[in-house]
DNA sequence: ATGACATGATAAA
DNA sequence: TTATCCTGTCATA
């Protein structure tokens, strides 16, 4: 479920139980056996996101990188933790071993990138990424100041990271369906008032994801037609995985952009 | 049981 | 543009 607002809660959470305590690393699936027992026992300073990735910064220096891509998932658990993991647990992070606290337990499986990095290497990682509307120290023009100048898409746009970091493409349609922008124009024939628009809209449905821990980006909830599939738990959407508008009624299209699907009223958006 | 598909990103061609 | 990686869920059989 891992778009900006999942990482930034992530973040959130485990830092609760996890931030300056000392864990035990391990990977019972063995693949990160290697960078796991450089940050074993460590003390862990603090969780940071940006965009949809995530930095654990240790006392000793070592910067802890997750990316979840499309399957990754995290578990929290209170306690040490299932002896016997279910699936394969790429990452474990125990805390309680050391101090005496109440124990807590973070499996990560299925992520795109799960490594121990440099502080170098992240700033490498973290200068390729747009501004983050779930940051404080965000730049909304250095991402006006992109979209301006592009002839892309403004629904391709919206998924590259190095032009504004967090948005999957869930949020994309529920954005470009809210400002009314049909997500094939061009960024630079968007005029000021709709690139704020998008700028705005973003941050505000990001917030409330982060908030919610989950996608509602629809007044009231569970309003209008049905999607054409049933959206995950609890999320309600405009126009993504939806067949029909549901504000006009037309038929939502249905389309590749930006190598993902997109869907967007023919109607509403122009 | 099996397979399509998914809120992601990258490297290779 | 495509092929590839990673895991779980849902629809279909």
């Amino acid at each position: 479920v891992p778009e900006g607002h999942t990482i930034h809660r992530i973040a959130r959470d485990q830092g609760r139980v996890l931030t300056r305590r000392r864990l035990d690393v391990t990977s019972p699936q063995g693949r990160f056996a290697a960078g796991a027992a450089l940050i074993d026992r460590e003390r862990l300073e603090r969780i940071e996101a940006y965009g949809k990735h995530l930095f654990y910064g240790f006392a000793g220096g070592h910067v802890l990188h997750v990316h979840l891509g499309l399957f990754g998932v995290f578990g929290l658990h209170k306690g040490a933790g299932p002896l016997d993991p279910v699936g394969a647990v790429r990452l474990r992070m125990v805390a309680g071993r050391h101090d005496g606290r109440p124990p807590a337990t973070v499996d990560l499986r299925g992520p795109t990138a799960c490594a121990v990095l440099t502080p170098d290497e992240r700033m490498a990682i973290v200068g390729r990424l747009g501004p983050d509307p779930l940051r404080s120290d965000a730049d909304p023009e250095r991402f006006s100041a992109a979209v301006a100048r592009t002839a892309r898409a403004i629904g391709a746009v919206l998924l590259d990271q190095s032009v504004i970091a967090g948005i999957g493409n869930v949020y994309r349609a529920e954005i470009l369906f809210a400002c009314r922008i049909d997500p094939r124009r061009s960024g630079r024939d968007l005029s000021g008032v709709e690139v704020r628009c998008v700028w705005d809209t973003a941050s505000a449905m990001l917030h409330k994801g982060v908030k919610d821990g989950r996608i509602v980006t629809i007044d009231g909830g569970d309003v209008g037609p049905a999607p054409a599939r049933r959206p995950r738990r609890g999320e309600a959407t405009y126009a993504y995985h939806r067949d029909v508008c549901v504000r006009c009624g037309s038929a939502i299209e249905r389309y590749e952009l930006g190598a993902r699907t997109c869907w967007s009223c023919p109607v509403c958006q122009s």
